[in-house]
DNA sequence: TTGCTCCTCACGTCACGTGAGGTGGC
DNA sequence: TTGCTCCTCACGTCACGTGAGGTGGC
Protein backbone atom coordinates (compact mmCIF):
# COMPACT_ATOMS: atom_id res chain seq x y z
CA UNK A 1 0.00 0.00 0.00
CA UNK A 2 1.44 3.34 -1.42
CA UNK A 3 0.83 6.37 1.00
CA UNK A 4 -0.10 9.14 -0.15
CA UNK A 5 1.95 12.36 -0.61
CA UNK A 6 -0.44 14.68 -0.03
CA UNK A 7 -3.24 15.08 2.59
CA UNK A 8 -6.18 17.39 2.40
CA UNK A 9 -7.34 19.67 5.29
CA UNK A 10 -9.54 17.26 7.30
CA UNK A 11 -7.02 14.54 6.88
CA UNK A 12 -3.78 16.61 8.32
CA UNK A 13 -6.56 17.88 10.77
CA UNK A 14 -6.98 14.33 12.46
CA UNK A 15 -3.49 13.52 11.96
CA UNK A 16 -1.97 16.59 13.91
CA UNK A 17 -5.25 16.71 16.27
CA UNK A 18 -5.75 20.42 15.29
CA UNK A 19 -9.03 21.63 14.00
CA UNK A 20 -9.74 22.13 10.28
CA UNK A 21 -11.37 25.97 11.20
CA UNK A 22 -7.87 26.55 13.51
CA UNK A 23 -5.58 25.68 10.40
CA UNK A 24 -7.53 27.77 7.92
CA UNK A 25 -7.15 30.49 10.57
CA UNK A 26 -3.40 29.49 10.60
CA UNK A 27 -3.48 29.85 6.41
CA UNK A 28 -5.68 33.16 6.54
CA UNK A 29 -3.33 35.09 8.94
CA UNK A 30 0.15 33.48 7.49
CA UNK A 31 0.91 31.68 10.60
CA UNK A 32 0.97 28.37 8.85
CA UNK A 33 0.21 27.28 5.36
CA UNK A 34 0.01 23.98 2.86
CA UNK A 35 2.59 22.77 0.79
CA UNK A 36 0.27 23.03 -1.93
CA UNK A 37 -2.67 24.26 -2.75
CA UNK A 38 -4.81 22.33 -5.81
CA UNK A 39 -6.54 24.18 -9.13
CA UNK A 40 -9.40 23.93 -7.14
CA UNK A 41 -8.34 26.38 -4.32
CA UNK A 42 -7.72 23.10 -1.67
CA UNK A 43 -5.71 22.93 0.69
CA UNK A 44 -2.99 19.97 0.33
CA UNK A 45 -0.43 19.71 3.51
CA UNK A 46 2.95 16.77 3.52
CA UNK A 47 3.17 14.65 6.31
CA UNK A 48 6.86 16.95 6.79
CA UNK A 49 4.60 19.60 7.76
CA UNK A 50 4.24 17.63 11.06
CA UNK A 51 6.98 18.57 12.83
CA UNK A 52 6.42 22.74 12.11
CA UNK A 53 2.98 21.98 13.05
CA UNK A 54 4.09 20.20 16.65
CA UNK A 55 6.56 22.85 17.60
CA UNK A 56 3.36 25.53 17.14
CA UNK A 57 1.30 23.33 18.62
CA UNK A 58 3.95 22.85 21.43
CA UNK A 59 4.18 26.37 21.65
CA UNK A 60 0.36 27.16 21.99
CA UNK A 61 0.24 24.31 24.72
CA UNK A 62 2.70 26.59 27.12
CA UNK A 63 0.64 30.08 25.88
CA UNK A 64 2.80 31.57 23.29
CA UNK A 65 0.55 33.90 21.74
CA UNK A 66 0.14 33.40 17.60
CA UNK A 67 1.79 36.15 16.71
CA UNK A 68 4.83 35.63 19.06
CA UNK A 69 4.78 32.27 16.79
CA UNK A 70 4.68 33.91 13.96
CA UNK A 71 7.42 36.15 13.94
CA UNK A 72 9.21 33.04 15.20
CA UNK A 73 8.00 31.28 11.86
CA UNK A 74 8.72 34.22 9.75
CA UNK A 75 12.22 35.17 11.16
CA UNK A 76 13.63 31.85 13.30
CA UNK A 77 17.09 32.04 14.33
CA UNK A 78 18.52 29.16 17.02
CA UNK A 79 19.30 31.60 19.18
CA UNK A 80 15.38 33.38 19.19
CA UNK A 81 14.13 29.69 20.16
CA UNK A 82 16.55 29.28 22.52
CA UNK A 83 15.42 32.25 24.43
CA UNK A 84 12.15 31.92 24.20
CA UNK A 85 11.89 28.01 25.13
CA UNK A 86 14.35 28.92 28.24
CA UNK A 87 11.60 31.49 28.99
CA UNK A 88 8.88 29.55 28.94
CA UNK A 89 10.78 26.66 30.76
CA UNK A 90 10.16 28.87 33.11
CA UNK A 91 6.69 30.12 32.74
CA UNK A 92 5.83 26.35 32.76
CA UNK A 93 7.67 25.49 36.20
CA UNK A 94 5.67 28.37 37.54
CA UNK A 95 2.45 27.01 36.16
CA UNK A 96 2.57 23.96 37.43
CA UNK A 97 3.45 25.17 41.06
CA UNK A 98 0.17 27.48 40.37
CA UNK A 99 -1.69 24.60 39.48
CA UNK A 100 -0.35 21.98 42.45
CA UNK A 101 -1.51 25.59 44.69
CA UNK A 102 -5.15 25.33 43.34
CA UNK A 103 -5.04 21.08 43.72
CA UNK A 104 -4.16 21.80 47.64
CA UNK A 105 -6.59 24.28 47.71
CA UNK A 106 -9.87 22.28 45.86
CA UNK A 107 -8.77 19.38 47.93
CA UNK A 108 -9.10 21.49 51.20
CA UNK A 109 -12.22 22.42 50.00
CA UNK A 110 -13.81 19.38 48.89
CA UNK A 111 -12.67 17.64 52.25
CA UNK A 112 -14.70 20.28 54.22
CA UNK A 113 -17.57 20.07 52.16
CA UNK A 114 -17.90 16.88 52.26
CA UNK A 115 -17.29 16.42 56.27
CA UNK A 116 -20.52 19.51 55.90
CA UNK A 117 -22.48 17.27 53.57
CA UNK A 118 -22.20 14.01 55.96
CA UNK A 119 -22.04 15.21 59.47
CA UNK A 120 -23.97 14.34 62.43
CA UNK A 121 -24.95 17.89 62.77
CA UNK A 122 -27.29 16.96 65.94
CA UNK A 123 -25.06 15.19 68.09
CA UNK A 124 -22.10 16.35 70.33
CA UNK A 125 -19.60 13.58 69.32
CA UNK A 126 -16.06 12.64 70.00
CA UNK A 127 -13.77 11.97 66.63
CA UNK A 128 -10.01 10.66 66.53
CA UNK A 129 -8.63 13.12 64.39
CA UNK A 130 -5.23 13.30 62.87
CA UNK A 131 -2.50 15.93 63.11
CA UNK A 132 -2.92 18.98 60.74
CA UNK A 133 -1.12 21.68 59.66
CA UNK A 134 -2.39 24.95 60.28
CA UNK A 135 -1.49 28.90 60.21
CA UNK A 136 -2.37 30.96 63.53
CA UNK A 137 -2.81 34.63 63.22
CA UNK A 138 -1.83 36.83 66.01
CA UNK A 139 -4.29 37.74 68.91
CA UNK A 140 -7.48 39.59 67.42
CA UNK A 141 -7.58 43.53 69.00
CA UNK A 142 -11.48 43.79 70.63
CA UNK A 143 -10.81 47.35 72.15
CA UNK A 144 -12.21 50.41 71.17
CA UNK A 145 -15.11 49.67 68.79
CA UNK A 146 -13.22 46.81 66.66
CA UNK A 147 -15.78 44.11 65.38
CA UNK A 148 -15.66 40.99 64.50
CA UNK A 149 -14.90 41.63 60.62
CA UNK A 150 -12.00 44.56 61.41
CA UNK A 151 -10.03 41.59 63.17
CA UNK A 152 -11.17 39.29 60.53
CA UNK A 153 -9.52 41.98 57.77
CA UNK A 154 -6.55 42.35 60.16
CA UNK A 155 -6.25 38.57 59.74
CA UNK A 156 -6.48 39.34 55.89
CA UNK A 157 -4.06 41.79 56.21
CA UNK A 158 -1.32 40.15 58.64
CA UNK A 159 -1.68 36.86 56.13
CA UNK A 160 -0.87 38.94 52.66
CA UNK A 161 1.99 40.80 54.76
CA UNK A 162 3.79 37.34 55.21
CA UNK A 163 2.96 35.95 51.93
CA UNK A 164 0.57 33.87 53.45
CA UNK A 165 -2.26 31.98 51.33
CA UNK A 166 -5.31 33.47 51.90
CA UNK A 167 -7.39 30.61 49.79
CA UNK A 168 -7.46 28.51 52.46
CA UNK A 169 -10.73 28.36 54.73
CA UNK A 170 -10.44 30.50 58.05
CA UNK A 171 -11.37 29.69 61.36
CA UNK A 172 -11.57 31.05 65.29
CA UNK A 173 -9.27 30.31 67.93
CA UNK A 174 -9.77 30.05 71.46
CA UNK A 175 -6.49 29.07 73.47
CA UNK A 176 -8.74 26.93 76.05
CA UNK A 177 -12.55 25.89 76.50
CA UNK A 178 -12.99 28.61 79.25
CA UNK A 179 -12.05 31.52 76.66
CA UNK A 180 -14.39 30.20 74.06
CA UNK A 181 -17.14 30.46 77.16
CA UNK A 182 -16.22 34.35 77.62
CA UNK A 183 -16.39 35.28 74.32
CA UNK A 184 -17.92 32.72 72.03
CA UNK A 185 -18.24 34.62 69.09
CA UNK A 186 -14.78 36.99 69.34
CA UNK A 187 -11.67 34.32 68.41
CA UNK A 188 -8.52 35.01 70.57
CA UNK A 189 -7.02 34.40 67.31
CA UNK A 190 -8.02 33.59 63.58
CA UNK A 191 -6.32 30.52 61.71
CA UNK A 192 -6.25 29.22 58.41
CA UNK A 193 -6.46 25.35 57.13
CA UNK A 194 -2.87 25.64 55.53
CA UNK A 195 -1.35 22.45 54.59
CA UNK A 196 2.06 24.55 54.33
CA UNK A 197 1.49 26.33 57.88
CA UNK A 198 4.26 26.53 60.46
CA UNK A 199 1.88 25.23 63.21
CA UNK A 200 0.42 21.37 63.60
CA UNK A 201 -2.85 20.36 65.47
CA UNK A 202 -2.43 17.61 67.24
CA UNK A 203 -3.99 14.21 66.27
CA UNK A 204 -5.89 12.58 69.00
CA UNK A 205 -9.30 12.64 70.40
CA UNK A 206 -11.73 15.61 70.34
CA UNK A 207 -14.58 16.39 71.15
CA UNK A 208 -16.94 17.68 68.31
CA UNK A 209 -19.96 19.90 67.98
CA UNK A 210 -21.94 21.79 64.72
CA UNK A 211 -24.22 24.66 65.06
CA UNK A 212 -26.05 25.75 61.77
CA UNK A 213 -26.18 29.41 61.58
CA UNK A 214 -24.92 32.76 60.10
CA UNK A 215 -21.05 34.19 61.41
CA UNK A 216 -21.24 35.18 64.65
CA UNK A 217 -24.40 32.75 65.42
CA UNK A 218 -23.35 30.36 67.78
CA UNK A 219 -26.62 29.15 69.54
CA UNK A 220 -26.29 26.72 72.96
CA UNK A 221 -23.12 25.44 71.21
CA UNK A 222 -20.68 25.81 73.91
CA UNK A 223 -23.07 24.82 76.65
CA UNK A 224 -23.72 21.49 75.01
CA UNK A 225 -20.15 20.56 74.79
CA UNK A 226 -19.61 21.55 78.11
CA UNK A 227 -22.58 19.36 79.14
CA UNK A 228 -21.26 16.62 76.75
CA UNK A 229 -17.92 16.53 78.47
CA UNK A 230 -19.36 16.73 82.22
CA UNK A 231 -21.33 14.19 81.91
CA UNK A 232 -18.84 12.02 80.20
CA UNK A 233 -16.05 13.32 82.89
CA UNK A 234 -14.17 14.17 80.00
CA UNK A 235 -11.28 16.96 80.53
CA UNK A 236 -10.04 19.29 77.49
CA UNK A 237 -6.77 19.80 76.47
CA UNK A 238 -6.39 21.59 74.26
CA UNK A 239 -7.33 25.39 72.47
CA UNK A 240 -10.84 25.40 70.92
CA UNK A 241 -10.85 25.22 66.61
CA UNK A 242 -14.03 26.83 65.24
CA UNK A 243 -14.30 26.11 61.16
CA UNK A 244 -17.62 26.80 59.05
CA UNK A 245 -17.43 24.19 56.64
CA UNK A 246 -20.35 24.86 54.65
CA UNK A 247 -20.33 28.73 53.84
CA UNK A 248 -21.37 31.29 51.00
CA UNK A 249 -18.52 28.75 49.03
CA UNK A 250 -21.37 26.39 48.83
CA UNK A 251 -24.23 27.61 50.37
CA UNK A 252 -27.08 30.21 49.42
CA UNK A 253 -28.86 31.19 53.23
CA UNK A 254 -26.88 32.04 55.40
CA UNK A 255 -28.96 30.57 58.07
CA UNK A 256 -27.89 27.12 56.44
CA UNK A 257 -24.23 27.49 57.05
CA UNK A 258 -22.32 24.88 59.32
CA UNK A 259 -19.61 25.64 61.92
CA UNK A 260 -17.78 22.67 63.53
CA UNK A 261 -16.27 23.43 66.72
CA UNK A 262 -13.67 21.18 68.32
CA UNK A 263 -10.86 20.72 71.10
CA UNK A 264 -8.66 18.20 72.23
CA UNK A 265 -9.63 16.19 75.27
CA UNK A 266 -7.57 14.03 77.69
CA UNK B 1 -7.07 53.41 63.47
CA UNK B 2 -9.89 51.89 62.31
CA UNK B 3 -10.60 49.99 59.61
CA UNK B 4 -13.21 50.79 56.90
CA UNK B 5 -16.10 48.64 56.14
CA UNK B 6 -16.79 49.45 52.37
CA UNK B 7 -13.76 49.65 50.01
CA UNK B 8 -14.14 51.16 46.44
CA UNK B 9 -13.59 49.20 43.40
CA UNK B 10 -9.97 50.04 43.04
CA UNK B 11 -9.35 49.42 46.56
CA UNK B 12 -11.02 46.02 45.90
CA UNK B 13 -9.28 44.96 43.32
CA UNK B 14 -5.94 45.96 44.21
CA UNK B 15 -7.19 44.01 47.49
CA UNK B 16 -7.75 41.20 45.59
CA UNK B 17 -5.73 41.30 42.73
CA UNK B 18 -8.51 41.23 40.32
CA UNK B 19 -8.04 43.57 37.54
CA UNK B 20 -10.54 46.76 37.74
CA UNK B 21 -12.45 46.18 34.31
CA UNK B 22 -12.60 42.26 35.93
CA UNK B 23 -15.16 43.63 38.22
CA UNK B 24 -16.63 46.21 36.32
CA UNK B 25 -17.91 42.96 33.73
CA UNK B 26 -18.95 40.48 36.98
CA UNK B 27 -21.22 43.01 38.27
CA UNK B 28 -22.01 44.06 34.70
CA UNK B 29 -23.38 39.74 33.63
CA UNK B 30 -24.29 39.73 36.99
CA UNK B 31 -21.47 37.30 38.55
CA UNK B 32 -20.34 39.17 41.43
CA UNK B 33 -21.61 42.73 42.40
CA UNK B 34 -20.60 44.65 45.17
CA UNK B 35 -22.25 44.75 48.38
CA UNK B 36 -23.23 48.73 48.32
CA UNK B 37 -23.56 51.06 45.35
CA UNK B 38 -23.46 54.87 46.77
CA UNK B 39 -25.97 57.74 46.08
CA UNK B 40 -23.14 58.64 43.39
CA UNK B 41 -23.72 55.05 41.87
CA UNK B 42 -20.34 54.11 42.97
CA UNK B 43 -19.69 50.54 43.71
CA UNK B 44 -18.62 49.73 47.24
CA UNK B 45 -17.12 46.13 48.62
CA UNK B 46 -16.52 44.57 51.63
CA UNK B 47 -13.15 42.35 53.02
CA UNK B 48 -16.25 39.89 53.40
CA UNK B 49 -16.69 39.16 49.81
CA UNK B 50 -13.00 38.74 49.31
CA UNK B 51 -14.37 35.21 50.29
CA UNK B 52 -16.50 34.36 47.72
CA UNK B 53 -14.08 36.32 45.05
CA UNK B 54 -11.46 33.80 46.43
CA UNK B 55 -13.70 31.04 45.11
CA UNK B 56 -14.03 32.49 42.02
CA UNK B 57 -10.39 33.22 41.39
CA UNK B 58 -9.53 29.86 42.19
CA UNK B 59 -12.53 28.12 39.97
CA UNK B 60 -11.03 30.61 36.89
CA UNK B 61 -7.67 30.25 37.38
CA UNK B 62 -8.68 25.91 36.58
CA UNK B 63 -10.14 27.38 33.63
CA UNK B 64 -13.94 27.14 35.29
CA UNK B 65 -16.25 29.57 32.45
CA UNK B 66 -17.45 32.48 34.42
CA UNK B 67 -21.06 30.98 33.30
CA UNK B 68 -20.37 27.47 35.42
CA UNK B 69 -19.46 30.16 37.74
CA UNK B 70 -22.46 31.92 37.77
CA UNK B 71 -24.50 29.49 38.15
CA UNK B 72 -22.66 27.88 40.67
CA UNK B 73 -23.25 31.54 42.45
CA UNK B 74 -26.73 31.73 41.65
CA UNK B 75 -28.00 28.42 42.66
CA UNK B 76 -25.13 26.90 45.02
CA UNK B 77 -25.79 23.58 47.31
CA UNK B 78 -22.69 21.40 48.35
CA UNK B 79 -23.47 18.62 46.34
CA UNK B 80 -23.16 20.76 42.97
CA UNK B 81 -19.87 22.24 44.18
CA UNK B 82 -18.75 18.81 45.10
CA UNK B 83 -19.29 17.34 41.48
CA UNK B 84 -17.67 20.71 39.99
CA UNK B 85 -14.19 20.38 42.29
CA UNK B 86 -14.07 16.68 42.04
CA UNK B 87 -13.99 17.02 38.19
CA UNK B 88 -11.66 19.45 38.42
CA UNK B 89 -9.11 18.01 40.55
CA UNK B 90 -8.74 15.26 37.39
CA UNK B 91 -8.38 18.53 34.96
CA UNK B 92 -5.59 19.55 37.20
CA UNK B 93 -3.94 16.36 37.44
CA UNK B 94 -3.94 16.20 33.86
CA UNK B 95 -3.25 19.67 32.81
CA UNK B 96 -0.25 19.17 35.35
CA UNK B 97 1.22 15.73 33.59
CA UNK B 98 0.59 17.80 29.85
CA UNK B 99 2.64 20.58 31.29
CA UNK B 100 5.47 18.47 32.61
CA UNK B 101 5.31 16.64 29.32
CA UNK B 102 5.59 20.24 27.40
CA UNK B 103 8.82 20.81 30.16
CA UNK B 104 10.37 17.24 28.20
CA UNK B 105 10.12 18.40 25.13
CA UNK B 106 11.19 22.12 25.66
CA UNK B 107 14.39 20.74 26.85
CA UNK B 108 15.14 18.30 24.84
CA UNK B 109 14.74 21.22 21.67
CA UNK B 110 16.93 23.40 24.09
CA UNK B 111 19.99 20.82 24.36
CA UNK B 112 20.07 20.65 20.78
CA UNK B 113 19.78 23.61 19.85
CA UNK B 114 22.18 24.84 22.02
CA UNK B 115 24.34 21.69 20.56
CA UNK B 116 23.58 22.88 17.05
CA UNK B 117 24.46 26.58 17.83
CA UNK B 118 28.16 25.42 19.84
CA UNK B 119 28.99 22.52 17.80
CA UNK B 120 32.53 22.30 15.88
CA UNK B 121 31.37 21.31 12.83
CA UNK B 122 34.20 21.45 10.81
CA UNK B 123 35.83 18.75 12.52
CA UNK B 124 35.31 14.54 13.39
CA UNK B 125 35.98 14.64 17.17
CA UNK B 126 35.32 12.17 19.90
CA UNK B 127 32.61 12.79 22.51
CA UNK B 128 31.95 11.43 26.17
CA UNK B 129 27.92 10.94 25.96
CA UNK B 130 26.24 9.46 28.93
CA UNK B 131 23.52 7.09 28.29
CA UNK B 132 20.21 8.50 26.68
CA UNK B 133 16.14 6.87 26.45
CA UNK B 134 15.13 7.09 22.81
CA UNK B 135 12.43 5.24 20.91
CA UNK B 136 13.24 2.65 18.46
CA UNK B 137 10.84 1.67 15.30
CA UNK B 138 10.66 -1.02 13.02
CA UNK B 139 12.78 -1.82 9.94
CA UNK B 140 12.16 0.38 6.78
CA UNK B 141 10.28 -0.99 4.14
CA UNK B 142 11.96 0.47 1.03
CA UNK B 143 10.80 -2.34 -1.46
CA UNK B 144 9.10 -0.85 -4.28
CA UNK B 145 8.90 3.00 -5.00
CA UNK B 146 9.06 3.90 -1.42
CA UNK B 147 10.63 7.15 -0.73
CA UNK B 148 12.62 8.19 2.63
CA UNK B 149 8.84 10.07 3.44
CA UNK B 150 7.14 7.25 2.91
CA UNK B 151 9.38 5.65 5.63
CA UNK B 152 9.23 8.45 7.70
CA UNK B 153 5.10 8.73 7.82
CA UNK B 154 5.14 5.11 8.48
CA UNK B 155 7.57 5.67 11.08
CA UNK B 156 4.81 8.34 12.79
CA UNK B 157 1.97 6.10 11.85
CA UNK B 158 3.63 3.66 13.84
CA UNK B 159 4.50 5.84 17.03
CA UNK B 160 0.36 6.98 16.80
CA UNK B 161 -0.35 3.50 17.07
CA UNK B 162 1.98 2.59 19.69
CA UNK B 163 1.14 5.78 21.88
CA UNK B 164 4.56 7.01 21.31
CA UNK B 165 5.19 11.19 21.54
CA UNK B 166 5.17 12.43 18.12
CA UNK B 167 6.41 15.44 19.47
CA UNK B 168 10.27 14.57 20.38
CA UNK B 169 12.99 15.05 17.28
CA UNK B 170 13.28 11.90 15.18
CA UNK B 171 16.45 10.42 13.52
CA UNK B 172 17.76 7.78 11.53
CA UNK B 173 19.67 4.35 13.03
CA UNK B 174 21.90 2.20 11.44
CA UNK B 175 22.50 -0.78 12.94
CA UNK B 176 26.72 -0.41 12.29
CA UNK B 177 28.91 2.03 9.83
CA UNK B 178 28.94 -0.36 7.07
CA UNK B 179 25.02 -0.38 7.01
CA UNK B 180 25.48 3.48 7.30
CA UNK B 181 27.93 3.27 4.18
CA UNK B 182 25.99 1.59 2.30
CA UNK B 183 22.82 3.78 2.43
CA UNK B 184 24.14 6.42 4.22
CA UNK B 185 20.68 8.50 3.22
CA UNK B 186 18.06 5.82 4.11
CA UNK B 187 18.07 4.90 7.44
CA UNK B 188 17.62 1.45 8.42
CA UNK B 189 15.31 3.04 11.18
CA UNK B 190 14.17 5.68 12.72
CA UNK B 191 14.31 6.67 16.44
CA UNK B 192 12.76 9.43 18.53
CA UNK B 193 14.59 10.66 20.99
CA UNK B 194 12.16 10.15 24.36
CA UNK B 195 13.01 10.61 27.60
CA UNK B 196 10.27 8.14 28.26
CA UNK B 197 11.79 5.50 25.22
CA UNK B 198 12.13 1.76 26.08
CA UNK B 199 15.88 1.92 24.58
CA UNK B 200 19.40 3.39 26.16
CA UNK B 201 22.17 4.31 23.87
CA UNK B 202 25.27 3.24 26.27
CA UNK B 203 27.44 5.97 27.40
CA UNK B 204 30.90 6.16 26.71
CA UNK B 205 33.29 7.39 23.60
CA UNK B 206 31.45 8.25 20.14
CA UNK B 207 33.28 9.30 17.12
CA UNK B 208 30.58 12.59 16.17
CA UNK B 209 30.40 14.31 13.35
CA UNK B 210 28.38 17.21 11.69
CA UNK B 211 27.31 18.35 8.01
CA UNK B 212 24.89 21.06 6.68
CA UNK B 213 22.55 20.44 4.56
CA UNK B 214 18.87 19.86 3.79
CA UNK B 215 17.02 16.03 4.70
CA UNK B 216 18.81 13.93 2.56
CA UNK B 217 21.91 15.40 2.19
CA UNK B 218 24.91 14.12 3.45
CA UNK B 219 28.46 15.13 1.79
CA UNK B 220 31.18 13.45 2.41
CA UNK B 221 30.34 13.12 6.09
CA UNK B 222 30.67 9.29 5.85
CA UNK B 223 33.88 8.96 4.09
CA UNK B 224 35.24 11.34 6.95
CA UNK B 225 34.36 9.91 9.75
CA UNK B 226 35.72 6.58 8.89
CA UNK B 227 39.12 7.90 7.49
CA UNK B 228 39.36 9.67 11.01
CA UNK B 229 38.74 6.50 12.53
CA UNK B 230 41.37 4.55 10.56
CA UNK B 231 43.57 7.70 11.07
CA UNK B 232 43.71 6.88 14.58
CA UNK B 233 42.74 3.08 14.56
CA UNK B 234 39.61 2.92 16.28
CA UNK B 235 37.25 0.62 15.92
CA UNK B 236 33.12 1.04 15.89
CA UNK B 237 31.27 -0.60 18.76
CA UNK B 238 27.37 0.18 17.91
CA UNK B 239 24.74 1.78 15.70
CA UNK B 240 25.21 4.66 13.95
CA UNK B 241 22.66 7.66 15.02
CA UNK B 242 22.03 10.38 12.78
CA UNK B 243 20.09 13.57 14.06
CA UNK B 244 19.00 16.87 12.86
CA UNK B 245 19.91 19.13 15.55
CA UNK B 246 19.58 22.24 13.58
CA UNK B 247 15.84 22.08 11.27
CA UNK B 248 13.00 23.80 10.35
CA UNK B 249 12.08 24.11 13.84
CA UNK B 250 15.10 26.92 14.31
CA UNK B 251 16.71 27.50 11.16
CA UNK B 252 14.48 29.41 8.36
CA UNK B 253 17.27 28.35 5.32
CA UNK B 254 17.09 24.26 4.40
CA UNK B 255 20.74 24.77 3.42
CA UNK B 256 21.60 25.50 6.98
CA UNK B 257 20.39 22.55 8.59
CA UNK B 258 22.83 20.71 10.87
CA UNK B 259 22.83 17.14 11.00
CA UNK B 260 24.91 15.53 13.77
CA UNK B 261 26.72 11.76 13.34
CA UNK B 262 27.85 9.87 16.33
CA UNK B 263 28.51 6.07 16.37
CA UNK B 264 30.30 4.24 19.61
CA UNK B 265 33.74 3.77 19.47
CA UNK B 266 35.72 0.64 21.39
C1' DT C 1 -28.08 12.51 -9.64
C1' DT C 2 -26.56 11.97 -4.71
C1' DG C 3 -23.64 12.69 -1.18
C1' DC C 4 -19.45 14.11 0.32
C1' DT C 5 -15.72 17.40 0.95
C1' DC C 6 -13.92 21.51 -0.18
C1' DC C 7 -14.04 26.72 -0.59
C1' DT C 8 -14.88 31.85 1.06
C1' DC C 9 -17.12 35.26 3.77
C1' DA C 10 -19.48 37.03 7.59
C1' DC C 11 -20.70 37.00 12.04
C1' DG C 12 -20.55 35.17 16.87
C1' DT C 13 -18.03 34.24 21.28
C1' DC C 14 -15.47 34.70 25.57
C1' DA C 15 -13.49 37.66 29.13
C1' DC C 16 -12.14 41.26 29.44
C1' DG C 17 -8.93 45.96 27.87
C1' DT C 18 -9.14 50.53 26.32
C1' DG C 19 -10.48 54.86 25.44
C1' DA C 20 -14.29 58.61 25.16
C1' DG C 21 -17.05 61.65 27.50
C1' DG C 22 -18.91 63.03 31.76
C1' DT C 23 -19.72 63.35 37.07
C1' DG C 24 -18.43 64.17 41.97
C1' DG C 25 -15.84 64.77 46.43
C1' DC C 26 -11.48 66.91 48.90
C1' DT D 1 -9.98 75.43 40.73
C1' DT D 2 -7.11 71.16 40.24
C1' DG D 3 -6.51 66.58 40.27
C1' DC D 4 -8.17 62.38 41.33
C1' DT D 5 -11.49 58.59 41.15
C1' DC D 6 -15.66 57.13 39.78
C1' DC D 7 -19.34 56.20 36.22
C1' DT D 8 -21.42 54.37 31.59
C1' DC D 9 -21.31 53.24 26.97
C1' DA D 10 -18.97 51.62 22.74
C1' DC D 11 -15.69 49.33 20.42
C1' DG D 12 -11.50 46.34 20.06
C1' DT D 13 -9.09 41.81 20.75
C1' DC D 14 -7.70 36.98 20.52
C1' DA D 15 -8.23 32.44 18.44
C1' DC D 16 -11.02 30.40 16.68
C1' DG D 17 -16.41 28.17 15.98
C1' DT D 18 -20.40 28.23 13.25
C1' DG D 19 -23.35 28.60 9.73
C1' DA D 20 -24.56 30.42 4.83
C1' DG D 21 -24.07 29.87 0.17
C1' DG D 22 -21.64 27.82 -3.46
C1' DT D 23 -18.25 24.59 -6.09
C1' DG D 24 -16.23 20.09 -7.61
C1' DG D 25 -14.94 15.12 -8.04
C1' DC D 26 -16.60 9.94 -7.70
Amino acid sequence: MKLKDFLTISEFAEWTGIARSALIYYDKVGLFRPAHRGENNYRYYTYLQTITVNLINTLKSIDVPLETIGELMRNRTPEDLLELLSAKELDIVREIEHLLAAKKVISVFNNHIRKGVTADIENICINELGNEAFTLGPVNDYTGDETFYNAFQRYCQHLEDKGGNLHYPIGGWWSCMEDFLRNPVRPTRFFSVDPDGQNQRKSGRYLVGYNRGFYGEIGDLPERMVNHAGGNSLEFAGPMFNLFILDEISVLDPGSYLMQAFILIK
